[in-house]
DNA sequence: AATTTTATGTAAATATATTGCATAAATAAC
DNA sequence: GTTATTTATGCAATATATTTACATAAAATT
């Protein structure tokens, strides 16, 4: 049973008739009733008619569990701009934070938007494989890399930001390298890994001397360097994982009297503004958001115009080493 | 004319009675009309209508421009918490940076929500009183506050904060003051201002000394402390405005070889959490965001249930001084 | 006090959505 | 390979929803 005038007119006291008249004027009066119907149509959801021919535009959700930290303003604001110079309009959606339903959420929001952009670093490859059940022949991606993925998928390529790192510090003549893990779950994490410690197995006269279990957190960047501190390791290139790390090792080693660059060099990843705030300012590998907006914008779109049933495909957005003075760049 | 399943039979090639029965069947199928059925439904912008009795909760839109920065994040991260402790649903509606419609755009976002929170610097009172007129009346709120508000306020007490600030310098023994001011146009900037000077005025022992006119840029931090220096200053208690402002000035005063806390001490406002990483560890001026969001929502459930009408009431919500080493702070 | 404007309800007219029935194509059963 | 069954669809009838012509009463204006 669809939401019709007549529950308006229920609701109001008012005929149907005057509920009519007030939602279909084209330039509204601001009466009492008036007031009175618009509040009681959005309440019980009275469905405001789009005139035909208006709403052209394809909407896009960008599903998400919303936290603080300037990465989720970079990331809805990457896909924010890339909408505004693209003919789709963006919807972000945030999911609970606990949320038992999440794959059946996302399959029924398939019914309002022509397509879905993931960005859930709690999904299981058995997730994406249901959601991709229930939304059929549909245009959803992930922004998430995953080891074995299931949808397609757009991120920033990982890898090469730890490689990038990797070739910086043995630029900078470092031939002996410590590393401090993310969350061993994440995928992204992994990459980031894998690019960092190939490119040390790959040259005989590099060495991993140290590593940590990290979390991304600043918090256990500090114990990394409690650990590192006893280990009197010195003339090291780190890779704290991501920047977070990085502040918290580095804050950690500035109060036990170490000198960065002098003592160690360190790189981070994520590139936050903090970065060129921190004494020392901190190399970092940067990712665009508003690439990956667009990138994912446009791949929709294709899907949708394509008709076209793909999954499993990666798209790899490029980063860049941003070299500052916490490895030694003089300038 | 609205969009009706005859546009869709048109648009599709089916006929009417298929369409009908493709949307309004309770599971959906993944048939590949259903697919070019439900594409050209969204496509057209036909009202995939709400089943009565369902969608009961209220909807409030959270307008603003979206910004990189952690600030964001926490706005929109403390509204969306808020909401799922509430009955209401929070939408965040986001408006182009250039906008020249904005007034209209705002009063025709009060045809599909229950209320609407804005968050736009850049409204003047003469855009304030548009919205009035336009949206009758209507809840709503703006989250900044105003010399002159047109429309009802819930903001944070920018004045207490400047003044907790200077009551705090004045506790550690500071008699000189220094200040880097906000942007002129900006009325929280002029209240955090407020609170500051007027403890230094209301006590004859306590004086202004310095003040520099900011932006609450990291750069002009930093353009800050280049004046500052000049001025050969020492022993003074700053309150740089914000925390990137600090952030900016205190990077500035450590190349200098300035020492913080001794050579002087310094406070911000907004407690990012980047003023932990910081070291010196940056006393600040912390905002609840989470309490911001709940206090919005309640006042605009209570306008929806009341229905009544008012306008520059003005809501603060207290904000706390977070103590930290860059103000002389022993643990 | 008379006239005009505005808001509203009733009921008729129109527009829109759903459904019973028939048909044809696809699938399953024999 | 033929027959039965299921499924998808269109047409047209029916049901439902929305708009509008007309009448009336209240409010505003002259």
């Amino acid at each position: 049973m669809r939401v019709t005038l007549k529950h308006i007119a229920n609701d109001t006291g008012l005929s149907i008739a005057t509920v009519s008249r007030a939602l279909s004027r084209e330039n509204r009066n601001h009466s009492t009733s008036e007031e009175v119907i618009y509040s009681s149509a959005r309440k019980l959801g009275y469905p405001l008619f789009t005139k035909a021919g208006e709403n052209q535009q394809l909407s896009i959700a960008l599903v998400m569990k919303l936290f603080e930290g300037e990465f989720y303003a970079s990331l809805m604001n990457g896909f924010y701009e890339a909408s505004e110079s693209s003919a789709s309009e963006i919807t972000f959606s945030y999911v609970a934070k606990q949320n038992d339903n999440l794959v059946d959420d996302i399959i029924s929001l398939s019914k309002k938007h022509s397509g879905i952009c993931l960005f859930l670093p709690s999904m299981t490859s058995k997730d994406y494989l249901k959601i991709k059940e229930g939304v059929g022949q549909y245009p959803i991606l992930s922004l998430l890399p995953s080891k074995n993925p299931k949808i397609d998928t757009v991120c920033f390529d990982s890898y090469r930001g730890g490689y990038m790192l990797a070739k910086h510090f043995e630029e900078q003549g470092y031939k002996k390298f410590g590393f401090i893990s993310g969350p061993s779950d994440r995928a992204d994490a992994l990459f980031r890994k894998n690019g960092f410690l190939n490119h040390i197995n790959e040259n005989d006269d590099l060495e991993l001397v140290w590593s940590f279990e990290g979390d991304f957190s600043s918090s256990l960047g500090k114990a990394a360097f409690a650990e590192y501190k006893n280990t009197n390791l010195k003339d090291i290139a780190i890779f704290g994982g991501n920047d977070y790390s990085c502040f918290g090792f580095m804050k950690a080693a500035i109060e036990s009297g170490y000198k960065i660059p002098d003592d160690f060099i360190i790189g981070g990843f994520d590139n936050l503004s903090f970065c060129e705030t921190f004494t020392p300012e901190l190399t970092s590998i940067a990712t665009d958001f508003h690439e990956l907006g667009k990138k994912s914008i446009r791949i929709i779109e294709n899907m949708v115009t394509d008709n076209s049933d793909s999954y499993g495909n990666i798209s790899m957005i490029p980063v860049q080493i941003k070299i500052r003075n916490s490895t030694n760049f003089k300038n």
